[in-house]
DNA sequence: GTCTATATCTAGATAGAC
DNA sequence: GTCTATCTAGATATAGAC
């Protein structure tokens, strides 16, 4: 399975079934061309400092200046701070639910696993902002997803978890609990992310070079793979 | 390994090396009793507040509030946010980073591996808003603890991976990544604290049972047995 | 030692000039 | 469509009565 392909931040699979958007002005033709840039200038440095700070540790002057843009422009944009959080969550969302995909009745269990944990090793590390933003979300009680998780993330558990205990079933991997294998992937791979200033602090910068990402990706792997008996 | 003994918030071990606050003006003879009986209740309304909202999401008449006291006895008691926050996070601390005192050199890996697991375990049950608000401050960047992390919890962790090592050379457990199991583990057992909120959301209440915690221990226990080879 | 009342400051939001 | 100047709400912190 490769590990080269980079994610474009800027391509979420469009018309997911996941959204926290009310009205679906995600028609590109109806906004002028500097709106549009704009827009995702902001996107990207709200991401970046609500990342950072949370929800309140955030200020408006904050992303005007990461955006380089002046406050007011902000909120001509997306009009106060709880929407702007929503759409940069939104933007997050569809990469993060969806590679699960590849997790299929009739795919094998070890290339099936490694294609889902490469994926979120790298997205990890990629966009870090991005996994730090949701777990953040997470920690504080998910106001403004919780109702997506109880829905559609739940959903797509169980459709999974059911897949690996038909695996088990055929005799294609050894026994685990199949839900709690999902929260120990997201666990272990968002780690590298989420608390990274604790990784940095014992291993130091070279923390973020290529090869420390492959030894982690490598780790990771390992730890999957023994507990479901497929090395 | 028992898994019954519970985990006493209100004594930390004392005289521990790991402390966040410069005075040691620890000794509870010089305090009045009513002063220390406030500064308990104050650091127990303050655990959950910042848990829950963060430090800047929470403000001091959230915590007055929450503790049945005047506001402006938090600022007599600790002068101001920061210093209140310090203090939580130092009572966390120590807690925190010292269970890892089961891993020595003679101890039978399984055993110590287990005994420290159980704890972590044990800790993000009956602590998840200790648990988060650890969360927290690393996820944005730890600031206050980071000078802690970069010497005591390095040298700790670079000690007890020493200790792994010396256990795989001697064919007690199988090869493994000895810095990044610690990684995994920690990410393995906090995840259900601090990530609870999805949990809850896939699994439902049923997440809080004690036979909920049991499967969650078994699985963890599980995955790190196969990790090192051990079962 | 306790708490009410208040000063001060910060940050979200907007009016209105350009 | 852009941005300066300003309003207002809400939070930290403290002065001073009890």
């Amino acid at each position: 399975m490769t590990d080269k392909m980079p994610i474009d931040p800027e391509n979420p699979l469009k018309n997911s079934a996941f959204s926290l958007i009310d009205e679906s002005m995600d028609d590109d033709e109806s906004k002028g061309r500097i709106r549009l840039s704009n827009e995702l200038i902001i996107l990207a440095a709200a991401e970046r400092t609500f990342s950072r700070s949370g929800f309140k540790g955030t200020t408006m002057a904050q992303i005007a200046e990461a955006a380089a843009l002046p406050k007011a422009n902000i909120h001509y944009y997306f009009g106060n701070k709880q929407n702007l959080y929503r759409h940069v969550l939104d933007s997050i969302l569809h990469e993060w639910l969806t590679p699960m995909d590849d997790i299929t009745p009739e795919a094998d269990p070890k290339t099936a696993l490694e294609a889902y944990v490469r994926h979120k090793m790298r997205m990890t590390f990629e966009r870090p902002d991005a996994s730090r933003l949701f777990a953040n979300e997470l920690l504080h009680g998910a106001e403004v997803i919780n109702p997506l998780l109880s829905t559609e993330l739940k959903n797509l558990v169980e459709t999974k978890a059911a897949v690996l205990d038909g695996w088990i079933a055929a005799g294609k991997m050894k026994p685990v609990d199949s839900t709690h294998l999902f929260f120990s992937i997201w666990a272990l791979t968002q780690t590298y992310a989420d608390f990274d200033t604790q990784i940095c602090a014992i291993q130091g910068e070279a923390a973020h070079t290529p090869e420390a990402h492959e030894r982690a990706t490598n780790h990771v792997l390992s730890m999957i793979f023994r507990a479901c008996g497929l090395e």
